[in-house]
DNA sequence: GTCCAGGGTTCGT
DNA sequence: ACGAACCATGGA
């Protein structure tokens, strides 16, 4: 049977499960996620959001309220928490301004991904974040470990842009209606984060991969 | 003590 | 277009 980018994806879900993502209550909660969650341990950001949620604060009017100062103080354990207060404002501006979830729905994939890149804060892979769990678009968020897992897999070079990435999955991925596919690049956008924690960073790192034959960590 | 996490921007080349 | 420095906490 040859590796494709399906039967990677049937080979994690066989192994990890259902993986539940986003965590959120909301679209907005997982908007703010994404911006905080940046080259940031996801336990960090859980404490940010929930020092956010005691004071009300998972909302853009109340956010835009604050002073910098003291959002930054709020969004303090998620790590980088000054450029982070200025991103999370950027992106509440733009977000108040075109007309919160009901704006944002009025666009079409394309527009919205570039308004969404427009933000200053918000690059590539957290704008499909937000397309993806968010917005439940039909995007496939590229990640270091989604780099990392499949150029090992030999599926990819590994040095294609993040753009090429994108549209190598997406093509890859093609068959099946509009709701299947944001079902299918949600799961498994959380299966390589979640596989690419269990073991890709294992010391020795795999010299191969974890999904192939001879690597100590293999998945079967 | 060291490493690095569910990255992006800015400023060099 | 591409590379490197920068940002900063908390858990393993």
């Amino acid at each position: 049977m040859a590796t494709t980018f399906r039967t990677v994806y049937q080979q994690l879900f066989k192994h990890y499960g259902p993986q539940h993502w986003w965590p959120g209550d909301t679209p907005f909660e997982i908007m703010v996620g994404a911006v905080l969650t940046q080259n940031t341990a996801w336990t960090n950001v859980e404490k940010a959001i929930v020092n956010l949620r005691d004071r009300d604060c998972l909302d853009a009017e109340r956010i835009m309220a604050l002073t910098p100062a003291r959002l930054a103080a709020l969004i303090r354990p998620a790590g980088y928490f000054n450029v982070k207060a200025k991103r999370l404002r950027n992106f509440c501006a733009w977000y108040l301004a075109i007309g919160a979830e009901q704006g944002m729905a009025a666009l079409d994939d394309k527009s919205l991904r570039h308004a969404l890149l427009s933000v200053n804060g918000i690059g590539p892979e957290t704008a499909d974040d937000i397309l993806l769990y968010a917005c439940d678009r039909p995007v496939f968020v590229i990640d270091a470990y989604t780099r990392r897992i499949f150029s090992r897999l030999g599926l990819v070079a590994g040095d294609e842009s993040y753009e090429q990435l994108r549209q190598i999955f997406e093509k890859g991925l093609a068959r099946g209606s509009h709701h299947e596919r944001i079902k299918l690049f949600n799961e498994y956008h959380a299966l390589i984060v979640r596989h690419g924690k269990d073991v890709c960073k294992t010391k020795p790192r795999c010299a191969s991969c974890c999904l192939r034959k001879g690597c100590p960590a293999r998945l079967d």
